[in-house]
DNA sequence: TATTAGTTTAACCATCTGGTCAAAAATAAC
DNA sequence: GTTATTTTTGACCAGATGGTTAAACTAATA
C-alpha cells in the first residue's frame, strides 16, 4: 500500500516534470500530465493539492537536485585551479544529464523572481563559499586581480548557457546532430576549465 | 487616418510585447494586453487575426531588433582583437537597454524549436561570418589554437547569460540592488572582452 | 466475512479564454 | 451634408481548463 503509494505519488513527479520542463507552468495542461502518468486527472489533485502545488512539488525537486553537488567539490582539498576544474567539469556533466534544468528554472525564476527569497539562504551560502574562495586567491595573488563576481559569473555562464542555448546552437552550428553538440559538449567539461585558467594565470 | 492605425497597431505591439514577456506566450492572456494597451479585446484581433500571430509578430519583431547590429561589427576594419571587443561592447549594450529579450527567445525556441527553421538563413550567415573569423585568427596563429565553436559560444554566453540569470544573481550576489548589477554589467561590457582575449592571447 | 481506510475513477461544474459578430462611432470620400 | 469605409466597442459563444464530488474499487484488519 505504501509502496502502490508512493509509486503513483512519484509516477506523477515524473510525468509533471516532464510536461512542466516542455510546455512551462503556464503552458502545462493537468490532462497532459495525468496521460503521461497514465493516471486519472483526479488523482493528480488528490495526491497535489492544486497544478501551483504540483508544479512546486516539481520545481523544488530540480533545484535541490541541482544543487548539493556544488559544495562538494568547493570543500576538497584541492588546489584553486583544481578547483576551478572540478567544478566545471561536474557542473556540465550534471547537465548533460539533466539538460533542461537551467532553461526550466532560470525562466521560473526570471517570470517569478518571488521565489528566490525562498532559496535565498541555500544557494546563497554556496555562492559565497564560492566568492570566498576567489577573493582569496586574488589576495594571496595566486591569480590576476579580477572582481570576483565577474569571475564567478564567468563560470557559471561558460558552464549553463549552452544548456539553455542548446536548441539553436544545435540548428546553427552542429547541423541540427545532436551528436555533434553531445561531443562539444563532452568537451567543454575540460576545456572551459582551461579556457578560464587561461585567462586569470598569472 | 494611416496615423491613428500605425498608432494603435504599435500601442498593441508595445502592450504585447510587454505582457508576453514577463508572462510567457502561454501564460501571457489576450485581455491583459488589451488593458495594458488601453483598447478593447476585439481590436487585437481586428489587427492581428489570434494570439498566434500576435505572438510571431512580436517575436519576430524582437528577434530582428537584436540581429541586425551583429553583422555591422565583424564587417568593420579592425584587428580581430577589436572585433572582439566591439562585439562584447555593443552587444552587451544592446541587452542592457533589453533585458528582457535573451530569456524570451532563448525560452521561446527552447519550447518550440521548430521556429528556428524560419531564422536558420539569417542567423546562421552571421554565425558562420563569425566562426570564419575565428578559423581565419587560429590558422594565422593570431590567437592559441582553439576551436572556434568552443570560442563562439564563449564569447555568446559571457554576454548573454547574466541577463538571462539577472533576478538570481541580483538576489545573491548584488543584494537586490539594481544599482549594483547594472554598474556590473557596466563593467562587463569591457572586462569580457579583456578576459576572453587574456585567455586566448599567444 | 464485515469493516475500515486508503486509492482510483467518471461525471460534473464554474470559470476562464480565445475568438466572433453585429452594431456604433469615427473618419474619409463624394 | 450624405454616403462609404474604416475603426472601435460590447455582448456573446464554444471549448478548454483547473478543480470538486460521490461513488467504486482495493486491500488490510478485526
Amino acid at each position: 500500500m505504501n509502496k502502490k503509494l508512493e509509486n503513483t505519488e512519484e509516477k506523477i513527479l515524473q510525468a509533471a516534470k516532464q510536461v512542466f520542463m516542455k510546455k512551462g507552468r503556464a503552458g502545462a495542461r493537468m490532462q497532459e500530465i495525468a496521460d503521461e502518468a497514465g493516471i486519472n486527472k483526479s488523482l493528480l489533485h488528490y495526491y497535489f493539492r492544486s497544478k501551483d502545488k504540483l508544479f512546486e512539488a516539481v520545481f523544488y525537486e530540480a533545484l535541490n537536485k541541482s544543487l548539493p553537488k556544488i559544495g562538494n567539490v568547493l570543500n576538497a582539498d584541492k588546489s584553486f585551479f583544481d578547483k576551478i576544474r572540478s567544478f566545471t567539469y561536474h557542473y556540465i556533466d550534471f547537465f548533460i544529464d539533466n539538460p533542461y534544468l537551467p532553461i526550466f528554472i532560470l525562466n521560473e525564476i526570471s517570470s517569478n523572481p518571488e521565489i528566490i527569497i525562498k532559496l535565498a539562504d541555500q544557494i546563497g551560502a554556496k555562492s559565497n563559499l564560492f566568492l570566498n574562495e576567489i577573493t582569496t586567491a586574488v589576495d594571496k595573488s595566486i591569480i590576476k586581480p579580477i572582481d570576483p563576481r565577474q569571475l564567478i559569473i564567468n563560470l557559471i555562464s561558460l558552464c549553463v548557457f549552452p544548456f539553455i542555448a542548446k536548441p539553436l546552437a544545435q540548428a546553427l552550428i552542429f547541423n541540427n546532430e545532436e551528436k555533434e553538440f553531445l561531443n562539444f559538449i563532452e568537451k567543454r567539461k575540460i576545456e572551459v576549465a582551461e579556457f578560464i585558467i587561461n585567462s586569470i594565470r598569472k
